[in-house]
DNA sequence: GCACTTGTGTCGAGTTCTCGACAGTCTTTC
DNA sequence: GAAAGACTGTCGAGAACTCGACACAAGTGC
């Protein structure tokens, strides 16, 4: 499994970025940028979800973007030098490659292929965020619930996901006791089960079902401006 | 007024545009872009608002982003060519310079000032939509609603807006019972006066207390991000 | 002037979510 | 093994907003 962005850029302009590529294991909860934080190194995910965070005064945080391994975190700093306008929080255990984004820019100068990369992410990232502002605004919160959970399985290899309710609450931007609900009721349509830190998906359809179109929305986003893995091979 | 971009061009690279550019005045509730629609032309308002808003499949538009004198609608067509995201709206009567895509993207090649400004622009309108993304899970009506017309008062040259209040329940994503609701709560207040299509800002001071953080930061950004107006000039 | 369309005011029942509180349970640490 | 900390379940009052309905008012076209 290997970051779409890096495993679709053609040999010749890979051999720029390669040198300067470090692998890194990014541990749950660990935070990459704050808000007004010079971007000064881009992240890869291979795997795992990194959540972009809009803080308000009072404190409270709300997930306004993700990014995986269809995508990079502070891929803009590679353009020019730049402020991070979220907090960036690892959300669940990830590998990525990480470069400095002064070595990316140079990349990006050089090469075409890097430049357009770069320009689609970016229009992709911004139909995530327009989309999230009509969601969190018509959507229930079990059907964002359900989209949060969808998004994050397309990433991870695995049914399980850690995290906590509480942790839950504050990417929907919600009320702690308002999850709990919500993960009841899909407990009892048997789409989802749970413990303590842990939620398992038991049916992907169900939660297709419950969830809004937005998830769907933004995954075809992704995959008309964004390459698409490729079936036969992968450079690992 | 003039749109802040354009007359932040230094005069030779106001020259590769110039010859492109015409003058257009879009009357209110114009349709500029729907989504899917191939991008083939920007717009550079020198007042008014446009309105990007997404669509939902059920038929719900609202608003997600906003774009008046110091922005451009289209502009990442100038990049590489797009469809649009969302639905493009005309809010208020606008005065706009519109050039086509092909003819914007020549220039961008050409000119390194014109590709800084639209990633400049690109950046500060991925800003106002993660806030907005925050702002319409965490914020109250009547705070959006104050926000809304504090950024509408902005790039107007009145203190008085014409809109319905059921235009506006579409923008703020609520029922117009509820516009209502708050819009009396305002005039009781006497912060705001309306009739029939009309809406008259009475103080500005009581609106910003009302309103959310969002639209400072959102403001504070675009004025970190991109020109801000010369006060001794202005190129006409 | 009249019919027609569009925008606003109001009402009330119902739903969703908030907010604070507290008990219970699981995990970690020492 | 005990204590502390972190996570979950539940309750209930209340606020915010939805949704449908209907009356009225202000413009628009003929």
């Amino acid at each position: 499994m290997q970051n779409r962005l890096l495993s679709a850029l053609p040999p010749e302009d890979y051999r720029l970025v390669a040198p300067h590529l470090t692998h890194v294991d990014l541990e749950r909860g660990r935070l990459l940028y704050e808000p007004g934080d010079r971007i000064d190194t881009i992240y890869f995910p291979h795997d795992g979800v990194i959540s972009l965070m809009t803080l308000m005064e009072n404190g409270a945080a709300i997930e306004s973007a993700t990014i995986g391994r269809e995508g990079a975190l502070g891929l803009m700093g590679a353009v020019s030098p730049r402020q991070s306008l979220s907090r960036a929080i690892v959300q669940t255990p990830t590998r990525a490659a990480r470069i400095g984004a002064s070595q990316l820019h140079e990349a990006w100068e050089k090469s075409a292929k890097i430049r357009e990369l770069i320009d689609m992410h970016t229009e992709a990232l911004f139909g995530h965020a327009v989309q999230s502002v009509a969601c969190n605004a018509l959507h229930s919160v079990e059907a964002r619930f359900c989209r949060w959970l969808l998004t994050c399985h397309d990433r991870i290899a695995s049914d399980t996901v850690a995290l906590t309710q509480e942790f839950l609450a504050d990417m929907l931007g919600v009320q702690r006791t308002t999850v709990t609900a919500v993960a009841r009721a899909l407990l009892e349509k048997g789409y989802i089960r749970y413990r303590r830190g842990v939620v398992d998906i038991i049916s992907r359809e169900g939660l297709e079902a419950v969830s809004c179109e937005c998830y769907d929305v933004v995954r075809r986003n992704y995959e008309r401006l964004l390459p698409q893995p490729k079936v036969d091979q992968a450079r690992g």
